[in-house]
Parts: structure tokens; C-alpha cells; sequence
DNA sequence: ATGGACCTTCCCATCATGGGAGGGTCAAGC
DNA sequence: GCTTGACCCTCCCATGATGGGAAGGTCCAT
């Protein structure tokens, strides 16, 4: 199988399936007498493995451990958890720091008459700009 | 005030503030002799506005949108709420995205032992791979 | 006048992905 | 056989926001 064959059999990109043989992520099985890659059903798993591990969020790095783990037939499955609970507690971080983000731009959004008028509870609030940590007197500089 | 001191007073690092400077977000209100940047408190406080900004998740590009209606005294608050909510709309998008990975991680991480044994069924999930759309004749191609 | 803290510019790296140029290969139709 | 179009190859560049670091100039306090 080529890797255009791979590409459609697998759903990740012929310039993906190439980053990944550069990165010794996925290597092809062979090689054809005019330098073509090639493919076979294990690879094809690979790649499978590869969108599907990415459609999770998992990063290159982690797919790369979760990649060795599974080429193991050895291998704990507490280190396969481990990776993935570690990966769902970031998860769940960037989660929650953004639906704040959220909150607070429907909050603004919910003050803002959204009309002809300059006034704007959204620019004012980040005209507040409150330091990361020091209050700090709240600036009455000149209306500019 | 010179970038150091612009920096600390903002929340900015300086790296970022000569950044800004050099894709003419917000340029420095002076140079000196010896070609230092100078800010000013209108500088200041656009770049108070920028981290701000930045921390409700919005992209370098809605910046630049929402700084200069934040420098024009006519703006119509109608474009900055469009803004506003056009970033709202990805944010929640992108939970919704992160919530099904993490509830699909949290269901596979549960019904994973995490113990020595190989068996595990957050390897057994990549390897299914359902392909995106197409179901395809599952390509019986030379067994390779 | 010396040292250290600061400033300058320029280059490089990240991470996963795509775009494109320039050139070789293969298979089908004539 | 030869042409054509679809494929493949490698190599380079770009993204977005950020940081690291080198090489060299400046400022200020001792």
C-alpha cells in the first residue's frame, strides 16, 4: 500500500503519515525500487492508533509512549492509565480555565447594549486590566 | 518609562512588548538617544488591555480589532460585542470538544485495571479506529 | 572607570499541520 | 512507443504566541 492507499485507509494526512516516518513515529514497511513508501495492515493500525489517540487530545509525545506501550505485549496496563489520567487532568484544567473565560465574556456580553453607542462594558473591563497581583492605585490618568 | 519598566508595571514581558511593537499593535511613544523604547501611560494601558485580553482567550488578530475600536471614540459598542461573541461561540465549541475527549478518558480510564496485566481497554479503544466518515470495503489488498 | 543591570537586534525553537516548488514514477489510453 | 495526468519524492516555508540566548551597546552607582 502506498501512501496515498494509507492515507485514505487511515484518515490522516499523506503529509502527516510522512511527518511521522521522519519523526521515527511510524516507519514504512518497506520501500519501493523508486523510493516509494510502503505500507502494510500493521502500519495501517498505527496510523489508526495515531487519529484516533489525536481526536482525544493526546499529544505527539504521549502518542509516542502510548504507541511503544502498545507495540509491547508486556506492558502494565497502569502505565497505559497513567498517561491517560495525566492527560485528563490537563484536560480537565484547560477546561475549567476556559469555560471562566467563558463566564465572564457572556457576563459582558449580557451588559453590552450591542447598539450605535460608544459605551461598552466589555472594553471597559479590559481597560480595568487589574494586575496579576498588586491592586495598585487604579490609575486616574488623564481621559486620553 | 523604559520596557523594564513598562514590563512590570503591565504584566507584559518585555520579549512580548517588543513583539507588539513590531507588528505595530502598540509602538513604543518615543525612542531615546540610544534608541531604548519609551512608553508612555496611553501605551500602558493598551498594554494592560493586551494581557487582559489575552487572558479571556482572545486571539492576537481580535486584539488588534478590539484595540483599535478601543481607540477610536465613535466605535459603535455593536462591533466590539460582535467580536465578543464570535470568540464566546469558538470557546464554547472548543469545551464542548474537550468535554466529550474527557468524558470518553474518564469512561475508558474507569474501565481500565491499571495493574500489570496488559490488558487494557484504553489501548483496545485506539486500536478500533472507526474512520471518520466512509466505512469502505475494508481494503484486501496483498496481505503485506 | 569599572561592574552589573539594563537595553538593543537577530536568530532559533516550540507543536502539529498545511502549502508549494521542482522533479521523478507509474499506469492508462492512443 | 509516447503522452498525459495522477501520483510520489524531498526540501523549504508558514502558522501563533511565546521564550531562550548570543553579541554588543548604554546607564548608573560606586
Amino acid at each position: 500500500m502506498n501512501i496515498g492507499q494509507a492515507s485514505k485507509a487511515s484518515g490522516v494526512s499523506a503529509k502527516m503519515i510522512r511527518y511521522y516516518d521522519e519523526i521515527g513515529l511510524v516507519q514504512p514497511s518497506a520501500r519501493t525500487d523508486s523510493n516509494y513508501r510502503e505500507y502494510g495492515e500493521r502500519e495501517l493500525n498505527e496510523l489508526r492508533f495515531i487519529r484516533r489517540a489525536r481526536s482525544l487530545g493526546f499529544s505527539m509525545a504521549e502518542i509516542t509512549q502510548l504507541l511503544s506501550l502498545w507495540r509491547d505485549r508486556e506492558r502494565p496496563s497502569r502505565e497505559v492509565k497513567a498517561i491517560a489520567e495525566r492527560h485528563l487532568a490537563g484536560l480537565d484544567a484547560r477546561i475549567t480555565e476556559m469555560q471562566a473565560m467563558a463566564e465572564t465574556l457572556r457576563h459582558l456580553s449580557r451588559c453590552c447594549a450591542g447598539d450605535d453607542r460608544p459605551d461598552c462594558p466589555i472594553l471597559a473591563d479590559l481597560t480595568a486590566g487589574s494586575l496579576p497581583s498588586e491592586p495598585k492605585t487604579p490609575s486616574r490618568r488623564r481621559s486620553a
